[in-house]
DNA sequence: CTTGCCGTTGTAACGGTGTTACCTAACCTG
DNA sequence: CAGGTTAGGTAACACCGTTACAACGGCAAG
């Protein structure tokens, strides 16, 4: 009994610290950016001694990475919350649309979420799950649907890169004079060069959104 | 006579100089890539100290950012030598296509156009030339066109954006399972989007490429 | 209670980075 | 020839990610 409250309070404390480290990093991340966000800065505010940090993440990639997988999963758990109607089209719209929003809202996040850090080519496994979570949508969505292009996975990735495209670039240049209706008018477009036109409910669909 | 001959040989040996310093730099980014790129290593291979490259480009960035005049210079020289026919939605697809391949054929050269540095909120003075000569392009070629969404802009920068994306993603993740027809695809379906389709010679494009 | 073990934390250092203060040497101008 | 401007090098500063090493803590076994 003994020992199990032990390594209860063990794994307690454990988690105490890796949340600490978490927010601190999480706090910096927001203040001054990923560029100027280094181990010392965090050091400094957590509390914890730069040894700390490497013993609980092994690496800055791996406090990086920590806090990706609790991103991505904020991200999933939105995507799953987009309602979904009897019009796939629509459905497949919402979760553009949300994508969007959320890079558009975290730029910061979006950063760390999407651009490969040196050396890492493999991407976290939240990463994957997100990444498969939409296209699985959109390729069932497709194949309910009616698709104009061959394959359905070339259509989930061509909207899975538009969406990328469209968050990416207004990141990188926040102050040009972007389109205010561009989000939805691009998706639409791209929904519409997708879908086959000639069909039941192409025209009833949202126009103004 | 003299002061010019001066003046000149002057003027000569900086550009010799900046040009040495220069393909030192691009030979290095091409070989370690950008991440691994530093002053030291420049400074072993360019036979220069490190206060001459201060002396000449005043900044890392300001470095980087005269090989990022170059290379958009050739980026707007590759979009340039896109031949035009008569279909302006074949222009447009063939512009795009040309910058997709500019991207993904130079994934370094493009992410150092496109990555904008830390707390470098002004793209140099080229990546507007660039931009506005696409979207101007594009602009031109729409309003002689059939535009489908309300205005031109919002159109070049959906285009602007997906062609981003296209190239982002898969620098970023270059050994996903991308599909072997997404550039033109996703090109075709937007384009496709954005005109109308009642019109003289919507079908008669290239539907396979 | 003592001994030893293991996990946690801090001190101090190493190598590498961008950057710059300072000095030297060459050159044209007066 | 004096003087100022320019190119270039030496050596250092401050910061970065990272880690060897030591010290402290509590628990299990002798």
């Amino acid at each position: 009994m003994s020992s199990e409250t032990h390594e209860q309070r063990r794994e307690a404390q454990r988690d105490i610290a890796r949340r600490a480290i978490l927010d601190a990093t999480e706090e910096i991340l927001l203040e001054v950016g990923y560029d100027d966000f280094s181990i010392r800065r965090l050091v400094e505010r957590c509390g914890y001694a730069a040894p700390s940090i490497y013993h609980y993440f092994g690496d800055k990639d791996g406090l990086l990475d920590a806090l990706i997988e609790e991103r991505f999963a904020k991200l999933i758990a939105q995507l799953k919350r987009v309602p979904r109607g009897p019009d796939p089209v629509a459905n497949i719209r919402g979760l553009a649309l949300s994508f969007v929003r959320f890079g558009l809202k975290n730029p910061t996040h979006f950063r760390l979420l999407f651009t490969p850090r040196a050396g890492d080519e493999i991407p976290p496994p939240s990463g994957e799950e997100a990444r498969k979570y939409i296209e699985a949508t959109l390729v069932a969505l497709w194949e309910s649907g009616r698709l104009r292009t061959g394959d359905a996975q070339t259509a989930g990735q061509a909207l899975h890169v538009l969406c990328q495209g469209l968050v990416w670039s207004r990141i990188s240049r926040p102050q040009g004079d972007w389109s205010k209706t561009l989000t939805e008018d691009s998706i639409d477009a791209l929904l519409r060069g997708l879908v086959a036109p000639d069909d039941t409910a192409t025209r009833s669909q949202g126009e103004k959104s």
